[in-house]
DNA sequence: CACGGTGGTTAGCGCCCGTTAACCTGACCG
DNA sequence: CGGTCAGGTTAACGGGCGCTAACCACCGTG
């Protein structure tokens, strides 16, 4: 309501630093701690200031945890949306939709590795509706994945696709738990190698039909 | 050290009843709303007794979660171990050891969801020595995989291919994301999608070695 | 029949947590 | 130069939490 007319240029440029530079900070706590398990004085002090301050810029604890997922979510969605967009406007065939969802959901997993934490863990934290809304753009990203995964293997019928790709969701977020103390041998050689397993793992799942 | 004469047997028996059902009903708790979410009064009333009567039988929340952790860790690389010896002494070929585990894995992540959950979210809930402990026996599971997955593709490189069984662990465990809802179609018929789709990827990952 | 132990109960304590209140400061602006 | 306001501070409050204390009922045994 108040930010029509953003006034002075240097301020509100510093004020969305510190709104960012707090949610990065509280994304990194709560994948590592949970968000029941992080306080708001803990936040407040990964940033240098202390506790109530976080009320400044956020609603309440819920409201960081809120925005997180929301933002997550839909950059996912919509990050997956245009990369199919790309390929079919190319006039790609469909395996080139697929490879590009892969290779932006590994991307993401890489390069984001609490968020994608956090959006598979906390989901439940949130209230009813945020929760929903959270839900609904999950749901809206494995349907683009569905779809084009059943536009490669047509044979796939819709259910078994879904859980699929739920299978797959969850083999390329197991990055979170591989490049933590490992020190990734080396990052494009894991993106590759998850690449290529997500892709094995769908072509095996179409043979099965023709047992 | 006040149990090496069990006296009554009825009594020890209800006893050790009791116990599972809190176990059984903690698990589920913390599983749906995280350990921090969960409070021993909310444990107490779901198996019908209220609050502190928990602490007859714990020696307190963190105890329950120990308990499972170590409990669903051991019996994981337990489990492995003599199905892998099972296959060795039958004299089958190593693919048949990776079957064996597979199916293992499976059978534990659709009929035990909860701790499946547990087991790679809360783990770091758990004071030093216990995560300490926890997470010996999950690495020991983990290398049993890594042996047998080397022993099907010996041309695997040992860094690569436990970043494999992570990803694959992670195809696995995404069970308890799709049976949720969707009132699994058929356990079976999951259950051998999941098993070929783990089995596609470990064969895609050893196909990337020939580029 | 007294009795000890097992497994409950309720009351309450101390602590921590999320949030609000009240106050302060420094930068920008008329 | 005075005023406004964004963005901090500390103090404090209310509630919920894990856990302990004190007490009690039942039940099998000498």
């Amino acid at each position: 309501m108040s930010e029509q007319h953003a006034s002075s240029g240097s301020s509100t440029s510093t004020r969305l630093a510190r709104r960012e530079q707090i949610l990065r900070e509280a994304s990194r706590l709560f994948a590592a701690h949970g968000f029941h398990g992080v306080g708001v004085d803990e936040i407040g002090a990964a940033v240098g200031i202390s506790g109530p301050a976080l009320y400044r810029h956020f609603a309440g604890k819920d409201a960081m945890l809120t925005e997180l997922l929301v933002g997550i979510s839909t950059r996912l969605r919509d990050g997956g949306r245009q990369r199919v967009a790309e390929a079919e406007a190319a006039g790609e065939p469909p395996r080139a939709a697929l490879d590009a969802l892969v290779a932006g959901h590994i991307d993401f997993a890489l390069d984001d590795r609490d968020l994608i934490t956090l959006h598979d863990r906390e989901l439940d934290r949130l209230r009813e509706d945020d929760r929903r809304q959270v839900r609904q753009l999950q749901r809206q990203y494995l349907e683009l994945w569905v779809e084009v995964v059943r536009g490669v293997y047509p044979a796939l019928p819709p259910a078994r696709a879904r859980a699929c790709v739920h299978a797959v969701f969850g083999l390329l977020n197991a990055t979170r738990r591989l490049s933590r103390p490992t020190a990734l041998p080396d990052r494009d050689e894991t993106a590759g190698l998850l690449h290529r397993m997500a892709l094995g793992a769908f072509a095996a799942a179409d043979a099965e039909r023709a047992r």
